[in-house]
DNA sequence: GTTCCTGCAAAAGCTTTGCAGAAGA
DNA sequence: TCTTCTGCAAAGCTTTTGCAGGAAC
């Protein structure tokens, strides 16, 4: 467990190194999966006794205004959230509903960022298929 | 007033062109502001006696269907929308917090997405300072 | 000891659903 | 005429708020 070391980035933050704040760190951090507020709660209700929605959003919009997560706007039903702070696309299947993360050059997406403008953080978001979905409609 | 137009564009894509339903295309056709459900309401309202929400909500989502407009990410507090179908990006200032439009090369963007991906739709989007906010906060 | 956080309950806000009446083809 | 849409009311769902007890420093 590499707690100690999230208790520290959290400290080195300014955020309280809570017993909370460092599961759903943590969960974000081992779950690239883009979960939201409800599935981080359902699995960290399993996983400790006491944890309320409450506490699951506190914590998330704490760790977002530390910066240390990012709000992915994924799906329009509610917030996603993921612990990868770097720049990187998102893309959704149609067919399959899943979420790809890719890698993309942070130069190439801020070219594209109008001049005048000072893009602090910068999305890209595609739908359409996937690999596997595209041959099956073809 | 060209919703003679517009009516048979609805036609066109296969959706019965009913007054409600002209009135929320052309609002947004004319509003490139990305409205929430709420913003056309409360537009619509005044325009015609009687405007319910739900037939806000169905009309978009038919329009959405139709892929006559698009929805765009960019408040995690409600849905927006465009008239606007291109492939465009969007910035919001994390200042002022207008959202403004810019134009992409549809090529430059496609570029980015991964191989073996079909994007069908791809949506960019900055938060930063617009040109107006930048000179005051250095 | 003082400050800040957690967690329960309740509320708020956006969106969807069920169903009767009306409009469109 | 028959299908489809509108609109009201109510519910559903995610997220926020108020406040007492508890944890962190």
């Amino acid at each position: 467990m590499a707690n100690q070391n999230l208790a520290a980035v959290l400290s080195a933050h300014g955020v309280r190194p809570t017993q909370q704040r460092i599961a759903v760190f943590d969960y974000l951090l081992t779950h690239p999966t883009h979960p939201s507020a409800d599935t981080i709660y359902n699995a960290l209700s399993k996983q400790y006794p006491v944890f309320s929605r409450t506490t699951i959003y506190n914590s998330l919009n704490t760790l977002l205004e530390a910066k240390l997560i990012r709000a992915v706007n994924i799906s329009p039903d509610e917030q996603r959230f993921d612990g990868n702070i770097r720049d990187h696309g998102h893309f959704r299947c149609v067919s399959c509903g899943e979420i790809f993360d890719f890698d993309i050059d942070p130069a190439a997406l801020h070219a594209l960022c109008p001049s005048g403008f000072q893009g602090e953080q910068g999305d890209i978001f595609f739908t359409g298929l996937c690999p596997h979905c595209a041959p099956l409609r073809h």
